[in-house]
DNA sequence: ACCAGTTTCGGGAAAGTTCCCGATAGTTTT
DNA sequence: AAAACTATCGGGAACTTTCCCGAAACTGGT
């Protein structure tokens, strides 16, 4: 009944137990031991047999080699071969195959891009910058957002270091505080670079605005307003960015001579929640602040927020200055001065650093610091002094 | 001097030709065609050999199939080398190369989202909505932006059919007029799923909000507070969400008797520029618009603006109601009546149809239609009568 | 016809993984 | 102890492309 299928007997076969459900035999004759093969079920084809190199070959009678020197733009073809080929591959809409030749040369063409958020105008401006030259040269773009959560991030750079991106473009969160995970990255040789909230402990190319110069005429701007006390709401201490911006404040405050009033100094994770909190915290000190500068545009519009609904005038009563230029703050009111920065241009000279990282052999990777200019904004939220373009 | 490396001979070799710069000889002996084998470089070796299963493998002196057994959970493995090879696994700090898998399976885990823009609240929320499911399910998500443009949609399609995603969710550009590069996605069964700005004539599951009844309303509000100049100024006609709400204006207008005026209905391309144009010629008529019905907030945020700017008092003698809920229309002065929608649900909803499309085989893919409600929101801007809570 | 030289093409390896299936050693049943 | 199993493992194909290199087919000149 059952033969073998290498000595075609019949009789020297026997059963010998069952693989993975299915019956299994021995023939005695040749020594073998074989299960029956199913029969290929026909019903179920392949799902969408996406058209590869291989059918344009078949289809010519020629080989593989040959199709893909032609797509390649190869010299070593016969000019009727290749327009044949290039014709055929046109007519069956040919796409090559990404993931055959990522595996071949590893390399994704994928820049992995890490913000701690988008729902503001400054991140995703900055990655309309990076993707405006990165897919120029032929990359595209996976972005994640950490949440300003460290855990987040953490799991966020592993998943893109999964995916094998070619190189990273961060920004990290408030929260972190321990950048191992990018040392590991760094290890793996993976290019990195960071934008606006950098870690200087790492030796990689970043780019940033001049902080300390910003919030230096920022307060200074305040002051020969005539505010005197003035709060600053800060970033977290672990940023960088934080620590510029606030020694920017504290030298201008030492500059003209005013008292710095660690009460007046507060340090918050950048949460919407929390700005709002600390806002109404230093309107209802005994001896509130005239003046707040803040981290960044979306925490000067909570506080502009919190002072109205508290009564407060701005700028007679309290002065405001952000940091950024969202164009919200160019809508509200009173309008909110601020630090113009080229946001788009940081997203472009991060990728052109990435990009240079990515050409460049890891023995030639330097870690530039670009240092782009910020401009001050006057607006209404500081303008104390109105009669200034008035003649006398 | 040239020994031909079959026979060994010498005397029976010649020169052949040069082939591709180098030297080929022929041994006439034993009939053979040959070039000098070049030393290798041993200078430049591998640049940073991810470990492979194939490393695990050699150092345990197994096979590759039961690495991968023991990586994958299978039970077809004795516990002792499970654990041997995991715990070696994870010294080495294996990653699987899921480029390697996805060719194999030809699946990426890549989804892919393509937008008109992300500067606005809108479609970043929407991203993020969801990215919150389509990570959870294991998918890594790649964003592209048209920027209202059809040929950016058309290459940002390509692309991302070129990077083999495992499906598409749309929301198609404000110029867009041919479908047919979504047609070519769904020929090729990729899973397509529209929201916001969908493709009434294909069939695909699509996400919206109930945008006729939100027009209506919005419109019916403004006539109850008084307004009898109802302008509207629509998004292009090609986008379905730009009809509906232009019917929903319209039938508003009619329940009231009020009369449909051509001159104050005006498609725009949404961007910023033509928002401001067009709101400045509808206040600069000779009989200008009392109020003005807005397709979406970004546009009510430039109507208001370019009010202002000429002196219009709101909501006195312009009222003005956008869509969406955009977190700057309650900031704006005067507050912005507008229509809540639920943003970030509309993203979760999109994501768990497309998933559900991924699982399924094609033949059971089913255009489902998902409309989730608006709910209008009130504010200063189109509060016409202010003593409606007063006592009287 | 012969040979040097050139043009064009094909075969096979490589990339890393999963999966199928055959194979072996050990274990239990009769 | 043979027979019937079970548990565990290895070998190889497959996915798609590029690249190396050998080979065949030409081209002219003698």
């Amino acid at each position: 009944m059952i033969k073998c299928p290498k000595c075609r007997e019949v009789e020297f076969v026997q059963k010998s137990g069952i693989v993975r459900g299915k019956q299994r035999y021995f023939c005695k004759s040749c020594d073998y031991h074989f299960t029956l093969p199913e029969p290929p079920n026909p019903t179920e084809g392949k799902r969408h047999h996406q058209v590869t190199i291989m059918d344009i070959a078949n289809q010519l009678g020629i080989s593989k080699s040959t199709v893909s020197r032609a797509l390649r733009g190869h010299t070593d073809i016969h000019a009727g071969t290749r327009k044949m080929i290039l014709d055929l591959a046109q007519q069956l809409e040919y796409q090559p195959n990404p993931l055959a030749n990522a595996l071949l040369k590893s390399r994704t063409n994928i820049i992995g891009i890490l913000v701690p958020e988008f729902r503001h105008y400054f991140f995703p401006t900055i990655i309309m910058g990076a993707q405006e030259v990165l897919s120029k040269a032929g990359y595209n773009v996976m972005i994640c957002q950490s949440d300003e959560s460290y855990e987040t991030e953490v799991t966020n750079v592993k998943a893109l270091m999964s995916s094998r991106v070619d190189g990273l473009l961060v920004s990290v969160a408030a929260q972190t505080n321990n950048v191992d995970h990018f040392r590991a990255v760094l290890r793996k040789e993976v290019p990195l670079v960071f934008f606006n909230r950098v870690c200087p402990e790492l030796e990689t190319p970043q780019v940033i605005v001049d902080d300390y110069n910003g919030a230096f005429q920022a307060v200074e701007h305040l002051i020969e307003q005539g505010y005197r006390r003035i709060a600053h709401l800060a970033g977290p201490i672990s940023l960088l960015v934080s620590r510029l911006r606030l020694q920017g404040y504290l030298d201008a405050l030492q500059k003209h001579n005013l008292p710095v009033e660690n009460g007046l100094i507060i340090h918050y994770d950048l949460t919407e929640e929390k700005a709002r909190i600390y806002a109404n915290y230093l309107l209802s000190l005994p001896q509130p602040p005239d003046a707040i500068f803040a981290i960044n545009d979306p925490t000067a519009i909570e506080i502009m927020l919190v002072a109205k609904s508290r009564g407060v005038k701005i700028p007679q009563e309290l002065g405001i200055v952000g940091f950024s230029n969202d164009p919200i703050s160019s809508i509200i009111e009173p309008s909110l001065t601020t630090l113009e920065q080229p946001v788009r241009e940081i997203g472009k000279q991060a990728a052109h650093l990435l990009l240079h990282q990515i050409n460049a052999d890891v023995s030639e990777w330097k870690p530039v610091h670009q240092v782009l200019k910020t401009h001050l904004i006057v607006r209404e939220s500081s303008r104390k002094e109105k009669v200034t373009n008035e003649p006398a």
